[in-house]
DNA sequence: CTAGTTGCAAAGAGTTTGCATGGCG
DNA sequence: CGCCATGCAAACTCTTTGCAACTAG
């Protein structure tokens, strides 16, 4: 999809690989990104794109009052599912042993498929937790 | 919190509760009580109102693009996870003892701890899926 | 040079809020 | 009758879109 790799792109990608453990907010991204002089259109289009191609994936906190985008490590985000905490806001991979059993469990005992890719657990991660 | 049952939010709350495996955005309640005349505005008071009571549970759709209400049970609801079939859209109550497990297994191996209010899994039902 | 991308501003969609009116108790 | 809730419209926020100018290749 990506024909010219613009300055405020590259400049997008770097930042959000940068922290692919963390979901950020378009404004956020746009502030972050502010001595780049990207605009705010310009963000929610390469989100947009990125996000088509796979290379970033959307999430909500706050029981979707708020839109989060981060992004995808292609390799290890495939198959897993994630965590987010509450508090930090940090991402993590839930073990894959566990998201297996989960998932199949699931599927015996309520005949009910699991899609990892629209499913994040919330709660508090081993940092958060004092 | 409500002091007067006025027979918008009777009729808001008979709505919601007589469906409460399905969950809708604030437009279509409006929509669904158009014959009792509801304004846009007393369905967001309504809704918010009850959400902080506890009757009601805000859940996102779409990664977070949509938000839909629904009513919460408070029996059954309290200690549960809940699972959205992404086709029907229909409200599910994972069984007790997976869930249990689930949130026992994650706090071994990953001190993570889920949030049973904020967490729900996403995948097709039983009933969508051929 | 040429097509894709940007920035700006305007347009939409969803949600919240102020204020006068109306209705529950 | 007094207070709370409603309806309406305006205000706000977030996101999308049209178009002219810019720029990567």
């Amino acid at each position: 999809m990506s024909k010219y790799i613009t300055k405020q792109r590259k400049n997008l990608i770097d930042f959000l690989s940068a922290h692919s453990d963390e979901s950020f907010s378009a404004k956020q991204i746009s502030l972050e990104l502010s001595e780049d002089n990207i605009s705010i259109s310009a963000v929610y289009r390469n989100l947009s794109e990125l996000e088509a191609e796979g290379k970033v994936r959307r999430v909500s906190q706050g029981n979707g009052r708020e839109i989060y985008y981060q992004y995808t490590d292609s390799d290890c985000c495939k198959g897993c599912l994630h965590l987010i905490c509450n508090k930090c806001k940090k991402t993590y991979h839930m073990n894959t042993k566990d998201a297996d059993i989960l998932i199949y469990t699931l599927a015996q005992n309520q005949h009910f498929q699991i899609d990892r890719k629209s499913t994040v657990l919330y709660g508090i991660c081993a940092a958060c937790h004092i």
